[in-house]
DNA sequence: TAGATTGTTAATCGATTAACAATC
DNA sequence: TAGATTGTTAATCGATTAACAATC
């Protein structure tokens, strides 16, 4: 099914955004979609959407369009969010409550399986029903509870060493909120979401 | 001083970047540093940095490289961090709670200068010494304050209304952490930061 | 001077878009 | 059949990297 192309981030980047949109037209009952109402909904262009998903499959059907549940599947398979993907979050500060809580709304199958910080203060409390565990209790509860990937909102300064803790205990994908560049093997993934590089490239643009 | 190339987003979203590993060698009283040594530390090719850097000026020496000090002004001068940028926030639950009290953290002139929420449980609070203000407000405050960038942390139901609201009130950039696309005019700028497509695009990688 | 490092050109690499035959 | 839309090739566009003359 897959070709055996090396794919490109940017194509990883819009699976999750077809997947939203493709999630949003199931709740309102929508059978079938082109790759020009995609587009137009999602601004992306079409020819782009119809090349994405071709390097996967022969999703679509000529002359129809994409079947909305099976593409859905499809999605979700090359994701592989067929299986629980289980995320451990580092710094249970107010980022990390916020993010916790807000783990109703990962779906698709993602789920915060653990909580570690290291202020002693914190330990034995729960955050969304998670208990705060100490950092020493990681290199165990990470291979136990097969979590493959990390959430960090520690501070700056602490990021670093976290990520190399995490790394050494198996986790394959960090999102990292600490404002700061994190370094780890070329087989782990990193992504950036913090606010003060975010903030600053969009200052670029004004006036 | 700027050439008239037109700027991609690509070398805008890495400036920051540079910032930050700059002010950390002032930090440590460096006062020179070279493409090639914070290539190696920010996992960036040193030609793209020397490229990136000359598409706005002639910042460096031959033979010697960069004046930190220089540097550090010459990219908050790029960034238009010289004066304070005004950032709203809308939308006052966890998420919106953790980013305000945040706020210290956000260095280099920027401040969240006003939080908007529609429950009206939450009218009068404070959040980090900012007062919560009903939405209704918001097409006043935005342009009496002179604020120019936005946050969004409601609900994705809600996204793109607060979007438009923010983009008929003049905001010309924002972080949208909600997990959804927003659309608005092309002289608005959207940067995305939700979790769930960030951990989605991340589960790709997985075995 | 010799070594180091920039700024820039040229080469490479990769991603996006247009166009269209195939076909539902 | 006629209209619509995919999958894919070719063309375009843009970004990254290598290489090196200039020069501190």
């Amino acid at each position: 099914m897959a070709k055996h192309e090396k794919i490109s981030e940017a194509v990883v980047r819009r699976l999750p955004i077809y997947l939203r949109y493709l999630s949003y037209l199931q709740q309102n009952e929508v059978t079938t979609v082109s790759s020009q109402q995609m587009g137009k909904n999602l601004d992306v262009n079409p020819a782009q959407i119809r090349k994405d998903l071709a390097t996967f499959g022969d999703f679509g059907k000529k002359g129809i369009g994409y079947d909305v549940n099976y593409l859905v599947e499809k999605i979700r398979q090359i994701l592989k969010l067929t299986e629980e993907v289980r995320v451990a979050l580092v710094g249970a500060g107010h980022l990390g409550h916020a993010i916790s809580n807000y783990n109703a709304y990962l779906k698709d199958n993602m789920r915060i399986a653990a909580i570690f910080d290291n202020d002693p203060g914190k330990l034995g409390k729960e955050v969304a029903g998670i208990p705060i565990q100490p950092m020493d209790e990681l290199a165990k509860t990470i291979p136990d509870k097969q979590i493959k990937l990390a959430i960090i909102t520690v501070p700056a300064s602490a990021a670093q060493s976290v990520c190399d803790l995490l790394t050494q205990a198996g986790i394959k994908g960090i999102l990292n909120f600490a404002p700061t560049t994190i370094r780890a093997n070329k087989d782990v993934r990193i992504h950036y979401a913090d606010v003060t590089s975010n903030l600053q490239s969009l200052a670029y643009y004004l006036t």
